[in-house]
DNA sequence: GCGACATAAATGTCAGACAATCAAATGTCA
DNA sequence: TGACATTTGATTGTCTGACATTTATGTCGC
């Protein structure tokens, strides 16, 4: 026999299935756990328990004081997007993804937006760009070049106008940073990469797709054969 | 001042910063509520909203009995798209994403992974995009023909052989089911759309990347005029 | 009118108890 | 000895009742 699954678990799907069929829209307040603990016929520490799932998952928010309680929460893409990342983080460090597999994801995706970026973008998107290349031209260290060289995909992403594929690529981007972190820059490689950030901006700015789609696969094949020599160097040390 | 968080958030946030930084490594057990109550001075309650959080974030999974427990989880690709599915299908229905930015973000990542399935696709993934093509062509209702569609999507993402891009693809997909949900296929619907698919597969098959991307971006504009007739519909009732 | 204070409602935390579950140790019998 | 039943201990799940903390709101005195 399958063991009983626990009651609090049953509460929340419950709960939480009614703010999916947007039986409880965002912002309506749930009843207090007293008068919960009543509808369910168990203890409030039960449904608090079960609250607390929901909270955890984004999906409500909760306030102390009179007219406070629990309250459907209004999803943020920036919330979302942390949920993401964090869930993403952890499934690639978990699964020991190889450096290649996770490269070839990531540049798939970019290529995906080459059309949205050429077709789309504004000149907010191009001056983002232009600040996060100056940026990674700078003096700093592999961190915050790393930091930087996320912050020039996504204003790449962004520059497609379109939320929904921001949301997605961003949380891909972000949680492979980790894996990016591994390598380290020696300054020729950071001049080969620079050249071909260079090249992407002007290739957006004159709005070639095909080109961009090519230099992004220029670039998957820089960071692999990065990865490579600075793996054969550790094995031989 | 800013108000104290909850000390339960605080301990889940600690026990999960162990579990991300490696401390604590997948199967790993944690030590029993009573001891962590002890170790982070508060009572057992407290510890076990924390858990619930954690739990919730499938980061642990707890087993009652002996040697029973809290364990961290092995996140698994299926749990992790289960939780990316659920954030992204209630973000997009709260944040009222319209039906375009939805398609268009969603065929331009499936553009992205022509050029991948075509390089890395198997004969079992063709037989998988057969079948389901086989699916739709019967008699079946709206639901089970999105269903079916889903089924396709994700085969063809799957061909792509990177687990990685699967993930990140599968989600987005079938977060977006809710809303292709909302269409309803005529019989001529549903020819033009299967004369695409089997287009996609012959396509797959003779390794035509350039092709695919081309039957994507057809598909696209169809289910776009799919949309706005039944619109122009429903506004005209 | 306005600030200080009491009140009420709600979540957050605590303590202790019991129930349910499960694995391993233990006992029993052929 | 070996297979099967039983006990036992550890652990999570749930319940109960209480108190602490936070916050909006009303009330009193001025």
């Amino acid at each position: 026999m399958a063991a009983r699954p626990p009651l609090s678990t049953a509460i929340a799907d419950r709960i939480a299935a009614r703010i999916a069929d947007g039986d409880l829209m965002a912002g309506d307040r749930l009843p207090s756990e007293t008068d919960l603990a009543e509808q369910f016929e168990c203890s409030r520490a039960t449904v608090r328990e079960a609250l607390k799932r929901l909270a955890a998952r984004n999906l409500i928010r909760t306030a102390r004081g009179a007219s406070g309680g629990a309250f459907v929460a209004d999803l943020t893409y920036a919330a979302a997007l942390d949920a993401h990342v964090s869930t993403s983080t952890l499934l690639l460090s978990m699964n020991a993804v190889d450096f290649q597999t996770a490269a070839e994801a990531r540049f798939a995706l970019e290529r995906a937006c080459a059309d949205l970026a050429v077709a789309n973008h504004q000149q907010a998107d191009l001056s983002r760009l232009m600040a996060a290349i100056d940026t990674l031209d700078g003096p700093i260290d592999d961190a915050a070049f790393c930091a930087a060289d996320v912050a020039f995909h996504r204003a790449l992403v962004d520059a497609g106008r379109n939320p929904v594929l921001s949301y997605q690529l961003a949380g891909a981007v972000e949680a492979m940073q980790p894996l990016m972190n591994m390598l380290t820059y020696a300054d020729r490689d950071r001049a080969t990469i620079l050249t071909l950030y260079r090249r992407i901006a002007d290739a957006l700015r004159d709005r070639d797709a095909v080109a961009i789609r090519a230099i992004l696969s220029e670039l998957e094949a820089s960071m692999l054969m990065l990865f490579q020599t600075g793996q054969s160097r550790r094995n031989a040390r």
